[in-house]
DNA sequence: TTGGTTACATACTACATGGTATGTTTAATC
DNA sequence: GATTAAACATACCATGTAGTATGTAACCAA
């Protein structure tokens, strides 16, 4: 199935969005903006999207989700370990991802700092992922604790957006404090795992 | 010591900037919204401040660090349990604080999230900020590790950035799941002060 | 080939924005 | 009370912005 020359300007469109509101924020960046380095026009643009909005909440759907879902499904299943599991799943996010910096954090953290107390749309579409990432996770407890790893006493969901938490922090902390925090929290992290009984 | 009636405007200023950066951020508040609620005009404006820019790192030094200091400062010095001091310091600012809201989040996240990247002097301006509560936690650790609280193998500014870092992403959690996800996530900031030894 | 829809390009508008130039009032000093 | 600088107010400008109106080329079915 391949894609269409229409299809794939759309899609076009939407990566050098995503580009660029990951580095200047979603309001900081204009439709001229992310047109000028394409070969495409503002006709092109308003024939795909009906609105600078409608762009945006296609973007965390279509290019945020599938930037970051592959990447986080084979970093929690590399091992039988949870505890190693969770902590390479931090880890490769941080250091390990082919897009994000440490300077410019998260597209998604970002992306919920900014618009989430701003816009319904965005905060729902925005929770969507960020509930994937959170089952993700509370499987992998679960599984965990099928096998005897973690005791059945931990609430999944209470340890899964506490780590999710965890990443939201550190990534807005990274921008202030450089790279050199990841692995100064990261050991700490560890320690939390290790408590975990 | 009164305050001129030039410095007042110079300051209502500020705290109106700040209220609406707050809420929408830096660069989608303008200089005409913040004027428009005060009897001001942009000659006040331009009078007090030379730029955007600059009333911008006025805020953080001035108004953010005047409304955020003090609620730290008292917060962590209630009792000699340093735990109890870390989760009332937590607690406070997420539930107790006048001015901050779970969909806004924290003026100080905020301001980190979206212009650390952008511009060296907000990130300098920002991170000098941090570095003060930064110490202030270092110290009640220090504190308790004379008093036998905890062990002297843990290293203060790790724990302490630790903290920090539960609270940004907090904050940022927050803002996509609601209020109620500040008591699940205190419960659990509970477990970890008490995973220390 | 023709007709029509798709997929854009071009030109434009109304409005907002940071900043400036210049005028005017207030307040302190003598 | 006159002078002068501080503390604003007003009007304006160049630029940027989301969005629109309209034109046109490519493609596809009949």
């Amino acid at each position: 199935m391949k894609i269409s020359k229409a299809e794939s300007t759309r899609i076009e469109i939407l990566r050098n969005a995503f580009d660029l509101i990951y580095q200047k924020g979603y309001q900081a960046t204009s439709i001229d903006d992310i047109l000028v380095k394409l070969q495409v026009t503002k006709g092109a643009f308003y024939y795909h999207f009906k609105s600078k909005e409608e762009m945006g909440i296609a973007l965390i759907s279509d290019v945020m989700h599938k930037e970051l879902w592959p990447a986080l499904k084979k970093s929690i299943g590399s091992t039988n370990d949870f505890r190693k599991n969770l902590y390479k799943m931090l880890k490769d996010l941080l250091i390990g991802h082919p897009i994000m910096t440490c300077e410019y954090g998260c597209p998604s953290v970002n992306l919920i700092q900014e618009m989430a107390p701003l816009n319904e749309r965005f905060r729902k579409a925005l929770k969507k992922n960020l509930n994937e990432w959170q089952n993700l996770i509370e499987e992998e407890i679960i599984r965990a604790q099928g096998a005897g790893q973690l005791s059945k006493d931990h609430d999944p969901k209470i340890i899964a957006l506490y780590v999710i938490t965890l990443y939201h922090g550190v990534r807005n902390m990274g921008k202030v404090l450089g790279k050199t925090y990841y692995a100064t929290f990261l050991k700490e992290f560890e320690n939390y795992l290790n408590s975990l009984k």
